[in-house]
DNA sequence: CATGAATGAGTATTCATTCAT
DNA sequence: CATGAATGAATACTCATTCAT
């Protein structure tokens, strides 16, 4: 195909040759990309269960096939929308350190988890369902949701021990504790948010939730 | 077939009525319980999608057949197993004062929850895998597990009170902003450590989240 | 492409357009070779029911629709693969009259069958599946085998009859009747070893047969 | 409907806890073997590929999902087919010694096969179309066939042998040479008539086959 | 009361085929 | 000419549910 282009264009071939080919190549990836977020819509809104390949490929606006057709099994569509879910999470899970202190730069990521469960993306709304029923042990999701939770506390431990070092910390806190506790209190948060949003102030328990980062760094 | 039996048998009706009515009653209460702990054996370990009916009464060393024959429906199943599950579960959810300070009653109550986790019994597996699944918003277990939070927070709010009122809790805590955190801190914790058991050290995340809760109640 | 270079490239049209041509047919003999030699492949290892058009174009090193593009329908790829599986199958059914004698003639032919089992073609083993399969009644290549037979009969008698005439063959047999029992004992002696090679002493059963095939011409 | 019967009978109520449970069973014996019947039926005019489950279900007079429920596996219905045709051709494969010479065993047992060629029953034909099928090596058939192929051997060399200890058959021959020529000559000849049963004269070729296998008995 | 036979709707998956590039 | 994107029909298999015994 590419030659094709190049045949009829002639002069400027250097530059027509790709996209000729990115035309079936975006054609496809642009597809694809239809499919994978019309699964995260429909697992965020039905479950996993609620999730057929047919329906996947309808709500895309494409054949009832296709999603067949690409991803080959139920599984590997799965595989790949968690995969997808799992990048945009880990963006998220150990930000670049900010250069703030401690404190503030906990406190700066607890308050993005939370906006995060006030405006949910399809895909982080899939990311929470798959990795909760995950906990049947069924999936391979558990994987995932066990190194995520794993690299989020290590960053955590890493900021507190940066701040025992910079003076801003209380040196009796046990960095690789704190991180745990750290990392449920947000958890917990997010859960208790995305099962009942209307039930308690979100806002408020974000203030408290700083109140009790605070102190566990600093006071004694 | 026993029933007829007695019922045939006649003569000593007045005893033996009630006894054989008790014995139906009987076996079909304990003909229930078995099924339904299998459909919790089931869903601990192969999630919800494990579970089908004929599955349920082979499990309970029964016929194919009975357990629609007892629940007449998958969903009525379900709905009767989260009833158990979430009897269970509301026993420690709230449980009754202990008399103790809100601190060491907080506390003790966290233990617990941690505690359920290294020994998880299958009812707790199976409310902990359909509350994971509801957040989907498929099921109706979700308003069952949004009630069985805010029922927690509620007695972590009136624990907090009585704090103040005893003077052991210091007065600027608001109760109902220390609730979810709390509640949080809980559940992040116990989700953490089903995903992966190994991954970090429980004990030591649990004495941790002892001092923050300590500290949330009484510093400033 | 390589075409489409040449075209452009101009110049020495004359002699370049023929060859071109050629090249362009030759490309598209040598293609269909290979597309009917990976069906031939596919279908001796995994049956007929093994063969897509798209495998067939993988497995020959093209497209997957490359198969399609030339032969236009599954049903038509199957009829040009068992016409050149008859092709070569056809070839050995009736050959060249040796001038030997009857008995060494048809003993000739009776090893060369058996040596076919020995060192099967995929070709040769797509044939047998497919006529194997054809059985049923299902395929067109019922007609086939059974022209198959009818030819190898008829060249069975033809020798056997030449065998009369030139006194090596009792009068008495009956050449018509002959040819079936002839070709009979060479097709259950194939299948036999198809089925299991191991199990029995393929050379002791041919030499078996040959003795059978001088007495049968010879005694009375 | 026994039940019905020995309702209407009444009296020996002794009896009734069985036959109850008796037509059950019976109901589903008598659907299976409606089941496999119309499966050999689908097969033998239609080939393996040509068998649907739920066309398996229709053609026995019951719905497009009992042949599922039944068997579970389209592999297991085939599996339950074969072991039913083997059944029945491993009954003719190795008849009772009729106490009658070698060569009138022989011939008469040639004689038989050659016979269910001609009024061949849904079983058989299933039988020789699977076996056919399975040369492709997918099947497990194959090995059934090589079984049954060897049973048939054992049996003719044991004959042969019988013959030479009574004196009828030549010493010079080698029983366990002589089988798989025995049994070649007759699988040839079915398969012959099989592709095309008009093609020649079968009779006359069963008769040419006895003579020769009188020959191969007592000719040097 | 209890069993299990029978049904049929739903779903994943395969594959020939059509069509755009 | 050649590739591969897209479709849709066919089919094996699962399972809730109904019904006969």
């Amino acid at each position: 195909m590419s030659t094709h282009d190049e045949d009829r264009t002639g002069g400027a071939g250097a530059l027509r040759g790709a996209p000729a080919r990115r035309t079936q190549a975006e054609r496809r990836a642009r597809a694809e990309s239809a499919l994978i977020a019309a699964a995260a819509r429909l697992i965020a809104e039905h479950g996993s269960t609620g999730v057929t390949l047919a329906r996947v490929g309808e709500e895309a606006g494409f054949s009832r096939g296709l999603a067949t057709h690409y991803f080959g099994s139920k599984a590997a569509l799965l595989a790949r929308l968690q995969e997808a879910a799992l990048a945009e999470a880990m963006a998220s899970a150990a930000p670049a350190r900010s250069g703030a202190g401690a404190a503030e730069e906990l406190c700066g990521f607890a308050r993005g988890c939370l906006e995060g469960v006030r405006n949910p993306t399809d895909l982080g709304r899939a990311f929470v369902v798959l990795g909760a029923e995950a906990l049947a042990g069924a999936s391979e999701l558990t994987g995932a949701v066990a190194e995520l939770d794993a690299r989020t506390r290590a960053w955590t431990a890493e900021v507190v021990g940066q701040g025992q070092r910079d003076g801003e910390v209380r040196p009796g806190v046990d960095p690789v504790a704190f991180a745990p506790a750290f990392v449920g209190l947000l958890k917990g948060l997010v859960v208790q948010a995305a099962a009942a949003p209307e039930a308690f102030d979100v806002g408020a328990a974000v203030a408290e939730s700083e109140r009790w980062i605070r102190l566990a760094l600093t006071a004694g």
